[in-house]
DNA sequence: TTTAAAAATAATGTATACATCAAAATATTT
DNA sequence: AAATATTTTGATGTATACATTATTTTTAAA
């Protein structure tokens, strides 16, 4: 369960073991979150408890005491923007990617094909992480990070149900930024996070 | 110093102190903060002092336990996202807003023209914040609301040094708006915060 | 039986003491 | 005097007790 944890400021171990249980599903959305509860559980005081609270509050993860379950309405807002920032990404990656991280670029989409479960999950994070990254804007990355909890949820539901041709469309991104096609990489990306969002939504509904 | 607060998690007074002194200057860019420091002179516990910067750290106006200034990069970076999401949201509000708001947008404009100091500043803030709420989406208010403080600094200087046509954009944003013409609304609004960073980086570098 | 009030319980907010870590100042050695 | 140890001071991290607020349960009344 990897995560560019970005280059902020330092964190207490709780914060990581609380995200996890609500990334794996052993805490389930709409559970409350009681401070006293998790310290006994983790085996830390309150104190720090509360601090990894506040800020899983801040990423989204967790709103009003309760493990997020995002609605049809929040993942559209949620792509909305992501197809805006990473769009913009993508026409910077266009422009400016080396060599060296083009090579990167291609050997997540190589994996995309044939890793292992886990492998795929990290190879199409990175391949995303290579493209925001690139923009050069810490602002952007800083938000899109701050993203990824929530965003790891549903990528987790788009490999694991095998979303088709999701590998085919990072392919065709990545040939857009290496010809260095900038107007045709930011359509591409955001076509490609539209049919996740379609992808998304249609199993959000039959869920339900 | 109004701000819209969102509908966000309440919090402790010691929050708006903290704040209101940095965006005043009081605590200037580079200042150490101190928790005990702040406690025994907001007369409050480290607790709450604690939680409080933890936010301001999230804002981006404390970083690394010191207040922030701003470099010309950051100020680049923040502008390139403003660009991006407000230039949407003016699209939105090009096709969605009602003519009660549009009738508040009037008000902005011409309060800019007549008001005072205090009342240019929140009619500014007033007129971004219509069109960024008419995007409906509640992720991008949220992000937005978290630049506020830092926006909020340099607004101070662009009102105060009075930029010229601040106000003339503005009525132009409202009229392509009520004319229903989102793509013109998209642009305008793009021109008009890159006149602002312009005019905010040509500052800066004087101040340097 | 339903509703409202009161009491009891649970959870979070706040203060504070102590522990650990970081930085600065002093002392010691070369 | 310069460089390195050592001590001291300062600041943040952590645990915990108490205060306040919110929630639930119980009791009483309609």
């Amino acid at each position: 369960m990897l995560r560019n944890q970005g280059s902020r400021s330092s964190h207490h171990p709780s914060y990581e073991m609380i995200r996890d249980k609500i990334l794996n599903g052993e805490l389930e959305g709409g559970t409350k979150i009681v401070e006293e509860k998790l310290a006994s559980e983790l085996g830390f005081s309150r104190t720090p408890i509360r601090d990894s609270i506040r800020r899983l509050e801040y990423e989204g993860l967790i709103v009003r005491k309760k493990v997020v379950s995002p609605t049809e309405k929040d993942l559209r807002n949620l792509f909305e923007v992501r197809m805006l920032l990473e769009g913009s990404a993508s026409k910077a990656a266009a422009t400016f990617l080396s060599d060296k991280e083009l090579e990167e670029l291609k050997e997540c989409v190589d994996i995309g094909r044939n890793g292992s479960f886990e492998e795929i999950m990290s190879a199409n994070e990175r391949f995303h992480a290579i493209i925001v990254n690139s923009s050069n804007n810490d602002v952007m990355i800083n938000i899109i990070d701050r993203m990824q909890s929530i965003i790891y949820l549903f990528r987790h539901t788009v490999v694991f149900y095998n979303r088709p041709f999701l590998i085919d469309e990072h392919e065709d991104i990545y040939n857009a930024i290496k010809e260095r096609n900038a107007e045709k990489a930011e359509a591409l990306m955001q076509e490609h996070l539209q049919k996740d969002l379609e992808f998304c939504l249609h199993l959000l509904q039959r869920r339900q």
